[in-house]
DNA sequence: AGACAAGCCTGTCCGC
DNA sequence: TGCGGACAGGCTTGTC
C-alpha cells in the first residue's frame, strides 16, 4: 500500500541507480493498468535511447524524466518498482522492462494492476500531476492552509484527508495514525475542524510521514524499494490493523470502523470530536 | 468458496 | 433545471 513514505523511499532508492544511465531497450506488456491499454509506441520514443535525467515525486506519483520525455508513475496498492539483474527470473505480473546498462533493468511488477505506467513527451507534464493539492512536507503545509482547505468540505475528516486534491500522499494507513496522534476523531465533520485540531493534524500528518520515510516505509503485505528491500514502519504503527488491541496511550480496545468501505482504526477514548 | 484489502476513477444521486 | 459535491460501485488478484 505505497503511500507518500513509500513512494519517497522508492524514490530515493531508485535514483543513483538511475539518473544518468542510457535506456537501452523498453518492453511492455500487453495487460492494461487502470485501465488504460499500453502505447508501445510512445513508450519507446519517450524512453528507448533516452538518458535519465531526474526522478521526482509528488503526493504518490512519481515522474521519471528522461532527455526525450518520461514516465508518470503510480505504484497503485501492490505495485513494484526494481532494478534487477538482467538474467534474473522475470516475475508474474511484470509490466515495464527498461534495460539499462552493466546488465541492469528497471521493473515495473503490479499483480492488480491498479498502478500506472505511463510515458509522456516533453513540456506535456500529465494532468495528473498538476492536480495534485497541498505537499504536506512543504515549509508551506502550515496549520492555517490545512484548516482552510479542510473547511471547504462537509465530509468526515478522515475521508478529506485522504482527497490527494486536497493533501497529497496520504493512504488509508498513515490517515488513521495521524488523527491517532492528533487525538481527532476520524468522523469528525472536517468543516467543523478548529484552529487548535488543525495545528495538531499538521503537526501529526508531518510526523507520520517522517516516521514513515525514515523507518524506509511500512510492509504490510508487498511493498518494497528499488533494491527489494522490505521497510520496518509496519512495527511502529500505534492504531492501524491493532482492532481490539488497548490503545498505546490508555489502554482502551482500538477500534475499527468502516469508513468510504475503507478501514478506520481509532481510540474512542483519545480521539475526540470536540477541541 | 467467498470475503477482503487497497487507490483512484466513473457514474449516479442529492440538495441548493 | 443546472451545478457541484458527495458517495457508491467497479476494477484487480493474492491471501485468508
Amino acid at each position: 500500500m505505497p503511500e507518500l513514505p513509500e513512494v519517497e523511499t522508492v524514490r530515493r532508492s531508485l535514483e543513483p541507480l538511475l539518473v544518468g544511465r542510457t535506456i537501452s531497450k523498453v518492453w511492455r506488456s500487453p495487460l492494461a493498468l487502470r485501465r488504460e491499454k499500453p502505447d508501445t509506441r510512445l513508450l519507446a520514443k519517450t524512453l528507448q535511447g533516452a538518458r535519465v535525467e531526474r526522478v521526482e515525486r509528488a503526493g504518490k506519483y512519481l515522474l521519471m524524466r528522461t532527455t526525450q520525455g518520461g514516465a508518470l508513475i503510480h505504484l497503485g496498492m501492490s505495485g513494484q518498482l526494481t532494478v534487477e539483474k538482467s538474467h534474473t527470473e522475470i516475475r508474474p505480473h511484470t509490466h515495464v522492462r527498461l534495460e539499462l546498462s552493466r546488465g541492469a533493468e528497471l521493473r515495473y511488477v503490479d499483480p492488480r494492476r491498479f498502478g500506472l505506467f505511463r510515458p509522456y513527451l516533453p513540456d506535456a507534464v500529465p494532468n495528473e500531476w498538476s492536480a495534485l493539492g497541498l505537499d504536506p512536507l512543504a515549509r508551506s503545509f502550515t496549520a492555517a492552509v490545512l484548516r482552510e482547505q479542510l473547511l471547504r468540505t462537509s465530509r468526515a475528516i478522515k475521508l478529506a484527508l485522504l482527497d490527494q486534491e486536497l493533501i497529497a500522499g496520504l493512504g488509508n494507513i498513515y490517515v488513521s495514525e495521524a488523527l491517532f496522534l492528533a487525538s481527532v476523531h476520524p468522523a469528525l465533520p472536517a468543516k467543523t475542524v478548529t484552529a487548535a485540531q488543525a495545528a495538531r493534524l499538521r503537526d501529526a500528518i508531518q510526523d507520520v510521514l517522517e516516521q514513515g520515510i525514515r523507518n524506509r516505509g511500512t510492509s504490510l503485505s508487498d511493498y518494497v524499494d528499488a533494491t527489494g528491500e522490505s521497510g520496518n514502519n509496519q512495527d511502529f504503527l500505534k492504531v492501524y490493523g491493532r482492532d481490539g488491541k488497548p490503545c498505546v496511550t490508555c489502554g482502551e480496545p482500538v477500534r475499527m470502523v468502516v469508513m468510504g468501505a475503507r478501514s478506520t482504526f481509532f481510540c474512542a477514548r483519545c480521539q475526540k470530536r470536540r477541541g
